[in-house]
DNA sequence: GTGAAAGCGCTAACAC
DNA sequence: GTGTTAGCGCTTTCAC
């Protein structure tokens, strides 16, 4: 493997001027250039990145924290990130957690050894205070609602989007209304539970423990949400469903067991995946591509410092009316 | 930033001392080793990973070529190295080319560089014979076949896939079959074409180009091509659909203009993804999750040295029979 | 058991 | 314009 000694000695320069032709200094007269760049390809040599991310102090990498990479809400997070990081130059270190606290722990060490220059959580399991403690290290963005910490937030309004959808379902005559959420700790969760909450109350109810499900994340999940409601004596008239696919899990599951959607069950899903265009489920749509765009944004900006520290920026949801209500 | 030579300096050893002890090296004495810790510990330290990967011209990452990240097929791929990459302790660089050549190159570049220590390419549009001239920088695994070549690679066998597909076909009494795929120019591509010819010639038939469709990706996609086929004059009466989210367009575009799914157009789609489920779309399921699973420890064998260069892997599919046919 | 010293490959003051 | 040199922070021989 070639280095910038053997350069400059092929060149008959100092390893200095190489250096200065392979970062497009000025001050390098055309014939000693042209002679280090004829060394370069003779030679095949390319730059140790290792060593100049040593002596610059930064790698141009941010680590992104994810628990699952195929699932449809933080996939396209990760489009959003990827794509303005390709604009910024920045390469991402993608690390699927599954929500294990040790593998979002790594990440943040990775941040203090240097080997990423920011942190873009999507969705984490470890405390506020563990996290912030990195970030001497530099700039780290969480995707949930971070306002009041020091970490910086770009998250998407989810009060907004379980309320308008229970208010859509109150207006539409309902009164008995359940919700599946997926971890019901997480801080959307939290958000969504207030809200559906706080709506209830405008029409005098309080949230049925029987009509809440957590945990909710795939097809099978909804088709078990079904099969449990269908075991209620109670049941509810509506339901929001945290996810376009468990919606359809329910859904599906319903035509089989001859409940029929909406008039015995109104389902709302979240995303607006191609699943809900397909089976036209009413949805709101969570505008997560632009979260992770904006989050990557933040992040560049905080490293050139062009952002002051805590940034926090909430982004709307979107209504989509469809058959299933 | 504290570095490892005042760590020497407060616990009053030598730098090779506090590195023995950070590298778990035996012939250290207690009470030394604990004066580092300690050390350690006061100054909250942690190595510069930068310089140690400088010195052992390592980094324990790999890089990770895919042009989206938000498909299924890709995704559960890239959920596949993920887990896998886990267990070995190395981390991704993930990176979303969107079939972009400079960005595909990029990543060979890192490893030319030593930013990452190998490469898995989900999907390529670079030419085998200038991904082929990095190969001497590190184990490249490409998960397209590659049979022949002296990149590594573990694949879906799709030569099968649409051969069992159209044989399906066929025996339900079809002759008049189209297909759909994604860019025809890919490998993948390329074997499935070869298998569709080869099937219906099986039965004297050629296949028909106004049945075929390329660039089908999406929900969106799927409903285009229906409607592309309610104008032809001779119709297809089964269609094979290279992803279950355009299946499910074309079914759902179906159902809108009267077209009775299987009666008039039976459909199989590929991947299993939960809309076929959710809409009982007949499919062939491909190993996306272990192809992905493989390729990373394909690539990590190699970097040990487990396993010898040019390492070829073929994984099978399974067909799921279902109400579309 | 331990430490001095020679790298790893590069950048950037500083001097000329 | 160009070269000398001192780092960046670590690992690892080799001698004691």
């Amino acid at each position: 493997m070639a280095n910038i000694k053997q350069i400059a000695q092929i060149a008959g320069v100092s390893i200095t001027t190489v250096s200065r032709v392979l970062n497009n200094h000025p001050y390098v007269k055309p014939d000693k250039r042209e002679a280090v760049l004829q060394a370069i390809r003779q030679l095949n040599y390319t730059p140790n990145q290792n060593a100049v991310q040593l002596v610059k102090g930064h790698t141009s990498m941010i680590g992104v924290v994810v628990p699952f990479v195929n699932h449809h809400y933080f996939g396209s997070m990760i489009e959003g990130i990827a794509q303005q990081a390709l604009e910024y130059n920045y390469q991402l270190v993608l690390c699927q957690t599954q929500y294990e606290q040790e593998e979002e722990r790594k990440v943040l060490e990775m941040l203090r050894r240097k080997q990423i220059d920011g942190v873009i959580i999507c969705s984490k399991v470890l405390e506020w205070e563990l996290i912030e403690s990195y970030l001497p290290y530099g700039p780290i963005i969480t995707c949930e609602n971070a306002e009041g910490r020091s970490i910086s937030s770009v998250y998407v309004d989810h009060y907004n989007g379980f309320a308008m959808g229970v208010n859509y379902l109150i207006t539409k005559g309902h009164h008995r209304i359940g919700y599946t959420i997926g971890r019901p700790e997480s801080n959307n969760s939290h958000n969504r539970i207030r809200a559906f909450h706080d709506q209830l109350a405008t029409i005098d109810q309080v949230p049925n423990p029987d009509w809440i499900f957590n945990m909710v994340y795939t097809f099978e999940d909804g088709t078990g949400v079904l099969e449990r409601i269908m075991q209620l004596n109670e049941k509810p008239t509506a339901i929001l469903v945290a996810g376009d696919i468990g919606a359809a899990g329910i859904i599906s599951s319903a035509k089989k067991h001859g409940v029929r959607v909406p008039e015995d069950l109104a389902v709302i899903g979240f995303d607006d995946q191609p699943i809900s265009r397909a089976m036209d489920i009413t949805t709101i749509k969570l505008p997560t591509f632009e979260v992770g765009r904006l989050a990557c944004e933040t992040v560049y900006k905080q490293l050139i410092g062009e952002c002051e520290q805590p940034h926090h920026q909430e982004l709307p949801i979107h209504f989509i009316p469809r058959s299933t209500v």
